[in-house]
DNA sequence: GACAGTTACATCAGGCATGAAGTAAGTAGG
DNA sequence: CCTACTTACTTCATGCCTGATGTAACTGTC
């Protein structure tokens, strides 16, 4: 097991970024000794991924010898598998997506087959983008609880008929190449983590048409005992009175807070909508139902996060979903977070919607099997 | 760093109370390589901690040497400080608790005269008890948020005049011996994380005169990023409604559920009762106005428990302090939870009150010094 | 009582991270 | 130009954990 899991893929990403550009910066923005970043650099050189290209200015002493990423080593690709489209793109080995596009996906349908279609999709996708060098692997990510170990889906609330499917089996069956699946939640707060400071906590929040949430502890993703960490969707809140859940229960967070009940409320309401995606448009073009509805939304969601802020004394909370893309839903989470919590714990709170927006996905599904890709490559070169 | 805190620990208390008699039976229990035990094993042998002592009985094949502790090896004194009273207790080197005691202590004065009794006290104890051994270290648990790194006192909403008093170096001038402090209820997480088998996730709620929690996630004490993970005394309930909370904000958990609030409500109804302790007595002798309170500050705790039980996914939530000696209390937070989680969290969740009740916090206190004791014994011995 | 099978433990070599020391290559001031 | 100081990177020895291999010791069986 890597021990400092990401810890190649955080180097390249400063690399690639330029937040990092000679072995001296990378030991002071990583926090690792310089002994240790001269081996990992050299070893990712041997493998070649990284080169050595040219000379820093000095600054009164030797002048570094400057990184950079080999963006022709290749590309992996990463899908964020939502409710009816999967959203495909590509990222080379620095972490730069090269290419996105969304398409239709029917998840309800037998899991081996829209594996299949899946796997169709991302065949055409592949060949009209042409992305320089090879293909290096592909990582998925789905939106619900994922063994990850076993590479299964483990309770598909919103994915019927999928219950125990092996994914990951599934997947290898159609790409000869390494597969790496996860929960879209818990892939979002991997790619935050990554691209952000080492060690950092965070919390990252999908309010799309449900809600879930991913968990990094001291910059390792956390995945809880049964691997559902992270559920805050099915959490009682007063004002979801006694509306049914999906779950069996009532007045849960998610009767109230994710975008299917938003359509829900707004329909009742006499708007005519149907998706997610519409609500937050007519939401965005001023309708004064579905603004309220949004910022509501993002109260309770704000509430609900007071207590996991309190507790879990993090050093983000970073929105995602299509919720996210409402300044207002941010906001109200922001003001329901800074009212209900304990100064100490707000104080350097970050509150902010994922770097990455509707792409937070895809960063984090590159990101794990990236991961994998590099392990890999170093081990074979040695 | 240990990288593996409370390894060496952990490995004593299980050949102390017989999990594991021989160098297998550990690696099993431990779940680490044989070569791995062998190493710790011969290292806690060779600086005079454990001792091989006879050969056990064969099953097929070469018979185990068997392992014991040498308890004369030394004690350590553990003391968990209350509003009002001090716990003061020795452990041997296998966590065995040899001697209790209560005594009184004002924390409300000046740290460094309150300091000073403390020492004063554990001396007076000390004397009187004779404990086998030398005395090897002290820890102590203290009611409120502790920067371990520094050693002080962080946010004492409890123990007003102490906010960043060093109260370790302040101890170390009394005692010339390896001292160590924490927080009470991380110090309580911390004894039964080293008492049960490693690696779990679980959350200790101290639930006394004020609420506390602590957290170990997979093995390790979190303590979060300012040193106040854990908190959820100061969450809004809506039973609170607007009630006045010390922390400023209004409708908090702790003004209903903790024991102050208990003792200002009873008092409202006219009971005549001054402690936390008194109410818990009051509830035993079958009061109707005390058992309902105790009750329902189960209920509410419960509830907030729920929304981090689904978040965090832990084993085993486990209640410490005063309240939990009521089984009324246990019961209510039990209910409250298994009615308000998901089922896939609460199925094999563990919902108990502490193992060594009002013990725990020195058994924590303990560990915590023993930890680096033998650490310390062991990189002397090379 | 030789042999196979089992159980328990020790030892060793390899991998990985890292503190310390060494080397390389510059600037700046006299 | 020489010296002192900086900065950047390498190399080495050490420590820790661990998989693999070796050794010790015992049981049971034909």
């Amino acid at each position: 097991m890597a021990q400092d899991p990401a810890g190649l893929l955080r180097l390249l990403w400063l690399v690639a970024h330029e937040h990092a550009v000679s072995r001296m910066d990378l030991a002071r923005v990583l926090g690792l000794p310089q002994s240790t970043v001269s081996v990992r650099t050299q070893a990712l050189i041997s493998a070649g991924v990284l080169v050595e290209s040219g000379e820093g200015s000095s600054a009164g002493g030797r002048r570094p010898k400057l990184l950079s990423v080999d963006a022709g080593f290749g590309h992996v690709w990463a899908a964020d598998v939502g409710s009816r489209h999967v959203r495909i793109g590509a990222l080379d080995i620095a972490g730069n997506l090269l290419h996105v596009t969304e398409r239709p996906l029917d998840i309800n349908r037998e899991p081996v087959q829209v594996v299949a279609a899946f796997a169709n999709t991302v065949r055409e996708v592949a060949a009209e983008a042409r992305c320089p060098g090879r293909q290096l692997g592909i990582g998925v990510a789905f939106p619900g609880p994922v063994d990850v170990g076993a590479g299964t889906i483990t309770l598909p609330s919103r994915m019927p008929g999928w219950r125990g499917f092996t994914v990951r089996d599934a997947l290898r069956e159609h790409f000869d190449l390494p597969v790496a699946v996860d929960n879209d939640a818990n892939l979002q707060a991997l790619g935050e983590s990554v691209a952000g400071p080492p060690g950092r906590t965070l919390l990252v929040v999908k309010a799309g048409t449900g809600i879930g949430s991913g968990l990094v502890v001291t910059g390792r993703l956390y995945r809880g005992r049964a691997g559902v960490a992270g559920d805050i969707s099915h959490v009682r809140v007063p004002a979801a009175g006694d509306r049914p859940c999906t779950c069996g229960n009532r007045g849960c967070l998610e009767t109230v807070a994710s975008g299917a009940a938003l359509v829900a409320q707004l329909r009742e309401q006499g708007v005519d909508i149907n998706s997610t995606a519409q609500v937050m448009a007519t939401a965005e073009d001023g309708h004064p139902d579905a603004t309220t509805a949004v910022r509501r939304a993002g109260l309770q969601l704000g509430e609900v996060l007071a207590t996991v802020v309190n507790f879990g004394n993090p050093d983000e909370v970073l929105l995602g979903g299509a919720l996210s893309g409402s300044e207002a839903f941010v906001a109200a989470v922001r003001g329901a977070l800074y009212e209900r919590c304990l100064p100490l714990a707000t104080r350097e709170l970050r509150i902010d919607r994922v770097r990455f927006g509707p792409d937070a996905g895809l960063y984090g599904a590159g990101a794990l099997v990236l991961d994998e890709v590099f392990d890999e490559a170093i081990r074979s070169r040695r």
